[in-house]
DNA sequence: ACCTGAACACCGTTCAAGT
DNA sequence: ACCTGAACACCGTTCAAGT
């Protein structure tokens, strides 16, 4: 009868700290990064640091929160690329989409990263379509000979991390970060005659 | 007269001190990683903290001190391999001399990182050396056109620290990290009859 | 049912007192 | 000249008391 995901099973006032608590959170990571204080969170939400652990759990868990829908977005983004564009196209176009994800806020990469090797994670659930529609991008474009076969879909996925990671540890604008993806694509591509993605 | 890097200038007790943390540091980074307590460093030591931060005023400085003479060997290395081989042959090994050793401890690609660019760090000046033979290295591969010329040396370390960073996020042997690092490399040679370092 | 904020544990860093 | 360890600040996390 009561589904404990609808909001209107929490008290009014539950609701509304939640609220805060993301936006908040939303905005302290977008300034500091996905590592800072959870007490400045709670304190910019004018709510006790308990009530912070009792809507959030974990670090993890407010993370998966702020970014919710981004991943069920990712995913439905590959599976429309996978059906619109060539195997190829589709896969660089999609690594893209991600790359600037794990660059919402400095440190999401580390902890998306993590996510997907920790089944315990709440963000490795919320992951879970996203990864699987990664990977049916993988499967089909080396099943075309566009990438080479050596390699699979979950280091494909840490690789493109370590370019967001390398973006993140010095002052670089989405411009290098997709040059630094380009040239990791080049060593993903098979070289039989492909068109490389340029700069 | 005296020089202040003799150790003869250090009271008996004090030298034995800094070595006495130099072998707990060592053993801390390579059981948790370089971001580890220091406070445990200095009770594995048996020395008061503030004895460790008098000999080593950051955790960057006690890093530089456990690994100094491995950056002045990179270099080295790097000298020689441009000597004794192909340009290409000469990155492509010297970037794996680089991206093992970024792999003795866990947190160690994201601490020489930071210090590539931050000229106020201890392992700034350490891997000075490095980083110009580095250059070097890529320099001359991309004048025998080896290597694609849309891309600097930092990128490059950046690139390779990425990869390292992303082994490890999981699990992964030494085969592995080469492995990724193999499809890095294949995206920064040119494609035209070069041959590819496979896995 | 949920919130608050004090309490605890842990860590980095400083510094007064000691030798 | 160097060492010690207590003291301080900060942060994550828990929980007793309150509504």
């Amino acid at each position: 009868m009561s589904d404990p995901r609808a909001p209107r099973a929490m008290r009014a006032d539950a609701q509304r700290n939640r609220a805060r608590l993301l936006a908040a959170a939303s905005a302290a990571f977008a300034r500091a990064g996905v590592e800072t204080s959870l007490d400045d969170i709670a304190r910019d939400a004018d709510v006790g640091s308990g009530t912070l652990y009792r809507h959030f759990p974990t670090r993890e868990a407010l993370v998966e929160a702020v970014l919710d829908d981004r991943y069920a977005t990712l995913a439905a983004e590959a599976v429309k690329l996978q059906a619109e564009r060539s195997p190829q196209e589709a896969l660089v176009a999609w690594l893209k989409l991600f790359v600037n994800h794990l660059m919402t806020y400095r440190g999401l990469a580390a902890t998306v990263t993590t996510a997907l090797y920790d089944e315990t994670s709440p963000l490795h659930s919320a992951c879970h379509a996203m990864r699987a529609a990664a990977s049916e991008l993988v499967a089909t474009a080396q099943r075309n000979g566009a990438v080479r076969d050596d390699i699979d879909a979950s280091t494909i996925l840490r690789l493109t991390a370590g370019v967001a990671w390398a973006g993140e540890q010095a002052p670089a604008d989405q411009a290098h970060v997709e040059h630094m993806l380009a040239v990791l694509v080049d060593g993903l591509l098979h070289d039989s005659g492909v068109a490389r993605v340029a700069s």
